[in-house]
DNA sequence: CTGAAAGCGCTTACAG
DNA sequence: CTGAAAGCGCTTACAG
């Protein structure tokens, strides 16, 4: 493959000039500048990222490591990741934990020993060494969606805590008491936060969120299969189960349907994180949107600016509720187009 | 941040002998061993990839290049991926492409500057020049699911033909005639070959397949409810829409939901690709499901073989049929569970 | 079993 | 505006 040498030879001129005409550099005349474009050209010439990286001690790219790439929020966020870091000159390597801390570890480290120049984390484990010291040590950091309290890293996320409020009320409008909550692992900020919202709006409405009634989940679709199979087995099943994301509430829905139950008749679901599919399942199902294009173009934001050595900033945006029927009774009619299949 | 010198003087070794430690080259003592380890761990350090990857000439990094991170298909293709890829002692760098040709080539210029070891691409634009040479030129590289006709390079993907056929044998018994297709681009394989192959169906069943009723899609959800809402606008609609990915598919949901119409009563509804939300859509929809990790097992393997010397394997799999109710009449009642919901 | 030294392909301060 | 040369942090053939 042609190296640099090779189109310096090729042009007539040294490797120096040729890289400054690369790079841009000013003082490069224009015709020197042409002469390695044709030399380029002609070599099929393709710099060598690895080595520029060397030199220059950066490698313009960030490392995204997330909890579970099936997972469509973490995809969108992902996407949207990528598409504002490429828009400011950076690439996105993303590591995937799957919801394991080993993997995680895995990932972090790769992405180190890579040299990233910066790393934006979801932790799927808020105890890792590894990671707790690459936050200490230099490395630029950010946490999106889930955090690691009492570490020193501007965090970017949701607060869904208003959300959950408007959904219990909602609940509660509905005649529904028994109101269960399929949580996310106690090891992430997201899995805490929900379950603390929901006893806490649950509170607000004088009722209980009895031990039996939070199903112990990991974010992931068969821990919400598992949990909900213990919930209808449960001598007062709940009226209503809240999944803290998605793929749980996939796993209930799951588990549910296995049993020959219907929702909402039988049994209401609730999730949160909104998704595309939810408007078409049967029935549609309630759940609590996050602005997760927002948050990954704010967390990139602050990621490139801690690069850069601007003071990053912390952002926290509002998740909202999005009613549907998996709860009960419909939302407000809407208004129906007059348009008939009469053309068949 | 400490470097190999900086290790090699805590131990009181040469930078040779670290580096063979670390590299677990067989000849160093257990006692210099042991003491570059402790010197390892006493001064954190993390070896530069860089670096190593600018000496030996390999990154240990292979490239995947696919058209749509938020398509379920490629998600999980891409989660397999890294995951068989991380077994063989590779990491990934995925670039999504996002079906749009610039920026496909935009991800394999920037993973061919980073020197990754091999390519492993889905192309979303089969005329792309770039491409195109980047496979004559010495990069490892194979095709998954969508292909490069007349490029020389092993491909891994799945035959949907007797799927297909299946899923028209399947229609035609339901009594169903007027049968539509929303096609990919005619720029890949797969937008081509699923015309072909419904076509072909519908003519070994004496069917037409009128040029109104192939739908020109771009694999992504808005173009299939373009597509779909067209379809309802002919003065004879199709009784049943296949749509040649499940994005597609959950656009013409989309659609025929917001003029009113119900599936399968109004119209029927079939998708290439399964995912695991076509359970739950209401109806169930019937779809054409691939072996997505044996693919990308298969597609792994075959890459990795190709970078360390040995002959690479074009793998072909085939995609089968799930029926489900979205085209109308149930199927063979499932066995129910007694189970009732008699402990309420 | 160990070390001194060359070199991977670039960028950039220095000199002209 | 251009070039010669040093050096980024490793690995590895060569010599001992």
């Amino acid at each position: 493959m042609a190296g640099i040498k090779d189109v310096a030879a090729a042009a007539g001129l040294s490797v120096a000039t040729v890289s400054r005409a690369l790079n841009n550099h000013p003082s490069v005349s224009p015709e020197a500048r042409a002469r390695v474009l044709a030399a380029v050209d002609a070599l099929g010439y393709r710099p060598n990222a690895v080595a520029r990286s060397l030199r220059t001690d950066q490698t313009r790219t960030i490392g995204l490591v997330i909890s579970d790439v099936l997972n469509p929020y973490f995809t969108e966020l992902a996407r949207s990741v990528e598409e504002e870091a490429r828009t400011r000159g950076y690439s996105v390597i993303i590591g995937n934990a799957n919801e394991q801390p080993d993997l995680q570890d895995h990932h972090v480290r790769t992405l180190l020993e890579r040299r990233i120049d910066g790393l934006l984390v979801s932790p799927a484990d808020g105890r890792s060494p590894l990671m707790l010291d690459a936050a200490g040590g230099g490395t630029p950091m950010v946490f999106v969606d889930r955090w690691i309290p009492g570490v020193d890293v501007p965090v970017v996320r949701a607060d869904g805590r208003a959300a959950v409020r408007d959904l219990v009320a909602h609940l509660h409008g509905l005649g529904h008491r028994r109101l269960a909550i399929i949580a996310g692992p106690a090891a992430t900020t997201t899995g805490q936060e929900r379950v603390d919202a929901f006893r806490a709006a649950l509170h607000a409405f004088g009722l209980p969120l009895p031990d039996e009634y939070i199903g112990q989940g990991d974010f992931q679709a068969d821990s919400g299969r598992r949990a909900t199979e213990r919930f209808l087995d449960l001598p007062r099943p709940p009226e209503v189960v809240f999944a803290a994301d998605n793929l749980m509430a996939l796993g209930a829905l799951d588990a549910i349907r296995a049993r020959g139950l219907r929702v909402p008749d039988d049994i209401g679901l609730a999730a949160f994180d909104d998704i595309p599919w939810f408007v078409h399942t049967d029935p549609p199902i309630t759940a609590i949107a996050q602005p997760t294009a927002d948050l990954a173009r704010a967390a990139v934001r602050a990621l490139v600016d801690l690069i850069e050595g601007r003071p990053p900033q912390s952002v926290t945006l509002p998740a909202t509720l999005v009613v549907r029927r998996s709860c009960g009774e419909p939302p407000a009619p809407v208004p129906t187009t007059s348009q008939q299949r009469s053309n068949l």
